[in-house]
DNA sequence: CTTTTTCCAAGCGCGATACTTGGTTATTTC
DNA sequence: GAAATAACCAAGTATCGCGCTTGGAAAAAG
């Protein structure tokens, strides 16, 4: 998957839309005010959201932004492949059978790379996100320890 | 880190170069052709696998590239990074101090991922992935199960 | 009808990618 | 020493995605 500032802004903006909460729809004008992100380009970010079905749009007066799913069931790569669209890692795209040898495997590396990426970022969603601002707020500022276990023989092990 | 096709094509052409072994250097115009890049581009990704340290070229007839260092000691990462140069995934790059709220929240986010990454593509050497090809042509062909161990909470978790 | 907002289309400047062209050194072979 | 080989080097080019701009349209509220 592809990893760029879009899919960033992206995150960010539905982070915002997340701790507006309840009280009413969000304007894009107001998203832009608040993370510095240009009107239009937000709308270009949310048309892709929208037919992701991410987020509802309201229009005239008053309108703004839903997010069309709690919190708890939007996921980071949700956001992310709905705006920076999932690009294949490897090459031949997996229709051109990879000359054996060399290509397959760096092609199954960028596989595994791939889904463990998108594992990661699917399994964290806007209420994690939402929870752990809150807990920042609360306790101060200590650096936390976010360890990931890993075994790295899993690639080297057929 | 950046993750394009410039980092997949220096890591194919590696592994070309360690399963070419010790049977004397290897020239470019070959990995050119085995890999399908272009000559004058390979040149340009080894200028800077070679200022890493992590290829010797040496010139003339019978001349051309060497492994600097055993394939055991050379990760993917290394040579990713050595093309692919480390861009900041988060925005304002740790100095412009993250307004307090949302940014802040994504900006450690990508962090996680980025080391995450990172961590992935250190862990596993260029001997890992010609061990995994050897073991691959042994083995026929059954699809492996490659599966990393990840516990979610931690980025929730303050 | 005017205002507000989403929706929509086209284009632009910039930077990176992948590649080309056209060289220059250094080294070996004849 | 001359020719061939292959690393080195510099500059330029086409294309593409990003982030943004411009200029609108349609829908909803006052």
């Amino acid at each position: 998957m592809r990893l760029s500032t879009k899919g960033r802004y992206a995150v960010t903006a539905m982070l915002d839309l997340a701790l507006h909460g309840d009280s009413g729809p969000m304007t894009l004008s107001d998203i832009s005010a608040n993370q510095g992100i240009s009107l239009s380009y937000l709308e270009q970010l949310f048309a892709a959201l929208r037919v992701k079905k991410l987020v509802r749009g309201v229009r005239g007066p008053g309108g703004g932004y839903y997010l069309a799913k709690p919190t708890k069931e939007i996921s980071i790569a949700e956001v992310v492949c709905a705006v920076d669209e999932w690009v294949e890692f490897t090459r031949c795209g997996g229709k051109e059978d990879c000359q054996d040898g060399q290509r397959c495997l760096t092609h199954s590396l960028w596989n595994d790379l791939s889904s463990q990426i998108y594992e990661f970022l699917d399994k964290i969603s806007l209420a994690d996100l939402v929870a752990r601002g809150v807990k920042i707020e609360a306790e101060a500022e200590n650096e936390d320890q976010t360890k990931i276990t890993q075994n790295p023989e899993s690639v080297a092990a057929a």
